[in-house]
DNA sequence: ACAAAATGTAAAAGATGCTTTACTAAAAAA
DNA sequence: TTTTTTAGTAAAGCATCTTTTACATTTTGT
């Protein structure tokens, strides 16, 4: 599943670490989602969305991989 | 976090069993998610959404809940 | 060029998601 | 009411997500 977190993270300007730290995880995390090592749960799916003031729709990209 | 599956399920007149299948998950999986034991994976969950055809963020209901 | 900040990566451990097998209870249909 | 279908639940095991600790590389700023 591909996303836009690095697109709208840089938008606003945020680093990995303080968008790791606005959404309560850490630094590894949030940078292996960005690269696409593994996707979030469902519950950081909306806080990452939230954060980035998109919807989940639009930050995740599904293509029926699977 | 909070679900409307079983709402839009039965409007869709799928069993439990029926719609794990369509889902290709257990009907253990599909009922333990419908009634918040936890929450799926995030490819599951747009996997659900596709098969009840609303968004994610229409079937979940993310409180800020963490 | 040098220092500092930001990003990428890895392994081990704990937490959560999903399957399998199996059994019970409730609801629908006959 | 009896049968059949549908729904709820549980435990063990494997898979995936997240943290912690730690180190290497790339980018930015001076």
């Amino acid at each position: 599943m591909k996303n836009r977190i690095a697109q709208l993270r840089k938008k606003q300007r945020y680093s990995q670490a303080q968008f790791a730290a606005a959404a309560h995880v850490t630094r590894q995390t949030s940078n292996a989602i960005e690269n696409d090592k593994y996707d979030p749960s469902l519950g950081l799916a909306f806080h990452l969305a939230q954060i980035l003031r998109v919807t989940v729709d639009e930050l995740f990209l599904y293509e029926g991989e699977n």
